[in-house]
DNA sequence: GCGTGACATTGATACGGATCAAATGGTCTA
DNA sequence: TAGACCATTTGATCCGTATCAATGTCACGC
């Protein structure tokens, strides 16, 4: 199971680039992947596959939220990954999935059949190559999320996770971060918990605290406005450039 | 960077197997990878590389261990991979070395040219798809860290690290971890602080508690007995077949 | 033998986050 | 408008791990 980004074009079905697998490779391709792939959807809240599941296919996120976690026999669950737009699931090479995947908002995806896949893979260098650097990228984050989990306190973890939100809504909207800028959470306080290795409540005393201390205003539940960038940063515990982008 | 196993042939200068980059691929690279490499030695507790070091060499690691690690401006470290014999260092198309690496024994290298390693990589498709593999697994490998690190109790971390070590040991001497099995711990009791997230004095507590629960028996400080594995393995918290084979 | 220094253990206490519990607010439906 | 339901906030208390401090153990050199 890997959370990657492919580098694809636009094929006219999706809302995203999503043409050929590879933009580095010649269109040729084309005509074979339309055989290979179809489209999932999912709800809200739907589980899309379970760790040890059989996976036919390795798809790619076209629309919606999803998440990359674990469970202990007892209930406690840890999430490992965060599926965004253009975020890779599945490997090749292996036919189970490792972790639970679950969709946060609706979620479509766009489908390869997995054998095809592979042997599309083979044929075109550049694809494993992308598949490389995107695997080596999340890993570098998976290692940098190590130290949030590990080392940091509730509200460095916190200012932690904004700023990652904060960083790819700016990427997004392709604009830099800045003082002033709004964005939504897109997750609950309970997937928040999940993520950063706390329980529901202590992430909401702890936003709470970031929002009388005004390094954040709030609208609502979900949107975070950030006065001033640089006195969220100064929270993370982080050294100025920290590389903490996911 | 990444910490990645290279399946390699012997070349008769280094203790493992160490000929040829990749062992799918035909022994005609012999020629050219004795051109591009070369080795480096360190002795215990030197340091590798720093994070932001600029690198123009990837490496294999020969003899001893190291450990990959991040450092926050205050002195809290957290460890993020450890690497073993056979293990990979650094990451082709990147020229500067994200996490510290420290060789925790005497740690001897065997390093390719960057460039030319890069270019060996595009020339013969299967080592990037080793690569790939490896790369894969090791993200795995750390997202099963990540629930040690955000869910478990320091009981749970203590015998989850043990277990690790256990079966790594085991996998070394080729034979199934066992009741009864003795290895050593390669690391200090600081040194396994920084991977678990716990103090070291927490780390001593609850190795005495899993001592005096006669969970494991110690002979000095580093060498551990354990009588019963299924009695340790349900100190990890996991499920019964848990994939924490780091 | 006796220091010396690195590593490890053990004890006393403080504090951060978990836990249990209750209240608040928002959205949807009847 | 009322009621039900869910996410969230807030409060009171408890517990696990950190922190600070002292002691113990072993290897090595003189």
């Amino acid at each position: 199971m890997g959370s990657l980004h492919l580098d694809l074009k636009d094929c006219g079905q999706c809302p995203i680039r999503h043409r050929a697998v590879c933009s580095r490779c010649e269109p040729d391709e084309l005509e074979v992947l339309e055989d290979i792939k179809y489209y999932r959807s999912y709800e809200a809240g739907q589980p899309i596959l379970w760790a040890g599941d059989h996976m036919e296919f390795v798809a790619s996120v076209v629309t919606g939220i999803a998440t990359l976690s674990q469970t202990m026999e007892d209930g406690r669950t840890q999430m490992v990954g965060l599926l965004l737009p253009s975020d890779f699931i599945g490997r090749p090479g292996r036919e189970t999935a490792a972790f639970d995947v679950v969709a946060v908002s609706d979620v479509t995806l766009c489908c390869f059949r997995r054998k095809p896949f592979e042997h599309l893979m083979t044929s075109t260098p550049h694809i494993g190559q992308r598949l490389l650097e995107m695997t080596l990228d999340e890993l570098d984050s998976a290692r940098d999320w190590m130290l949030v989990l590990g080392r940091k306190t509730a509200r460095e973890k916190i200012a932690s996770l904004l700023l990652i939100v904060a960083r790819r809504d700016a990427l997004l909207r392709k604009q830099l971060p800045s003082d002033g800028m709004i964005f939504d959470l897109p997750l609950t306080r309970e997937a928040m918990s999940n993520y950063l290795g706390l329980t529901l409540e202590t992430v909401s005393r702890q936003i709470s605290a970031l929002r009388k201390a005004e390094i954040i205003q709030l609208e609502g539940k979900r949107r975070v406005i950030v006065p001033d960038l640089e006195a969220l940063i100064s929270e993370t515990g982080d050294d100025v450039d920290g590389g903490l982008i996911v």
